[in-house]
DNA sequence: AAAACGGGGAA
DNA sequence: TTCCCAGTTTT
């Protein structure tokens, strides 16, 4: 592998060759119309930030022009690019700088920092591009561009990982022409070391990436462990009637799922339905009707809910007091009853009269 | 349908 | 400190 201090001048001059030089806040780089456009790239394509930034410029030419401006005219001209919360942070930055800081952005990192909306890697490359100083960026570019030159075998999300990948950052900043690097390292990641479809052949860095050594350079950075997939349970429902047609439901436990609420009765999917309802109930099943079967997901699980609608002779045995009720459907309908259970009452009302 | 994106704010 | 979210695009 070549010194840390090839690098750079490969980087560099792939941009004096590639590079994007004359977007709209490319000329009079001033912290104000730097700090504009890398907040609204934050979140949207080049092409599609270009005329929300001439527009804004032209309304707010100047810090103190935002800073005067109702929110409301700052969050129309942000209309459609979306992360309103962004726009407001500019704003209030804005007033910020105008009354605290005189109007002058501030020189260091830790200052520029301090200004909602501004973290380390929107603050590194508003002071390099504007002011030429030696602050590293480290945006999804060049997580993926320093992720693939690595084959970094760890998700950026994790902090260690982060952090590293701030250190590699670091080390290959140069110290001269700073703006035009970080403009570079922005240009080679949203150019050629995409996230799919990479042209490793065009890349300055080729011959020392590791990641274009594999067979399959997308494979970096390392994807977000994909939380486990939800687990599956299936379980029967059952809408129970008398001969009045009421409807026998069940409150659940005031801890757990669906705590407190009114529910159907269940059994589990392999058991039989009327074995299962004349013992519980100590009565005779005059009928078992299936009602449609669907999925309910919740945040950790897929819930396979089969019911059915069972008609019930009149029961011999007295019940648990106060755990089973009967109610007509409408009065059912008016309880506290989770999603799929109120969907079921309505679906037995449909497929059955 | 799911991941990515950079920072804020809740946990 | 660490985790989760916003709102849209991309895959």
């Amino acid at each position: 592998m070549q010194p840390v201090e090839y690098f750079a001048p490969r980087v560099l001059a792939w941009f004096d060759e590639h590079g994007r030089k004359n977007l709209p806040w490319q000329d009079n780089k001033t912290p104000y119309r730097v700090w504009i456009s890398e907040i609204m790239l934050q979140q949207t394509q080049v092409t599609t930030v270009i005329p929300y930034y001439q527009k804004f410029m032209t309304s707010f030419p100047t810090v103190e022009t935002l800073a005067a401006a109702e929110q409301d005219e700052v969050l129309a001209h942000w209309s459609g690019l979306g992360y309103y919360a962004r726009a407001r942070n500019m704003h209030k930055a804005a007033k910020r700088l105008v009354d605290e800081f005189d109007s002058e952005f501030p020189q260091s990192l830790e200052g520029v920092c301090e200004l909602p909306g501004i973290g380390r890697s929107t603050a590194a490359a508003i002071l390099s591009i504007s002011r030429g100083k030696q602050t590293a960026i480290l945006d999804g570019n060049v997580k993926r561009v320093l992720a693939r030159f690595h084959a970094v075998p760890n998700w950026p999300g994790e902090k260690k990982t982060e952090q590293a990948m701030w250190h590699l950052a670091e080390a290959y900043m140069p110290s001269q022409r700073c703006g035009d690097y970080t403009q570079a390292m922005m240009d080679l990641g949203a150019t050629l070391c995409t996230r799919s479809k990479p042209q490793c052949l065009l890349c300055p860095l080729e011959a020392d990436c590791q990641a274009s050594k594999t067979p399959d350079p997308t494979q970096f950075p390392i994807r977000k462990p994909k939380k486990a997939a939800k687990p599956e349970k299936q379980i029967q429902m059952l809408v129970l009637t008398d001969d009045e047609q009421r409807i026998l439901l069940e409150k659940r436990p005031s801890t757990g799922i669906w705590g407190g609420l009114w529910s159907l009765p269940e059994l589990a999917v392999e058991e039989s339905i009327v074995l299962h309802a004349e013992q519980r109930f100590v009565t005779n099943v005059l009928s078992v009707t299936p009602l449609s079967p669907f999925r309910h997901t919740f945040s950790h699980y897929h819930l396979d809910i089969v019911p059915s609608h069972v008609k019930l002779a009149a029961l011999k045995g007295v019940m648990e007091a106060n755990k089973y009720q009967w109610f007509s459907h409408s009065d059912a309908l008016t309880l506290g009853l989770p999603t799929p259970v109120r969907r079921i009452l309505e679906q037995d009302l449909n497929e059955l009269n």
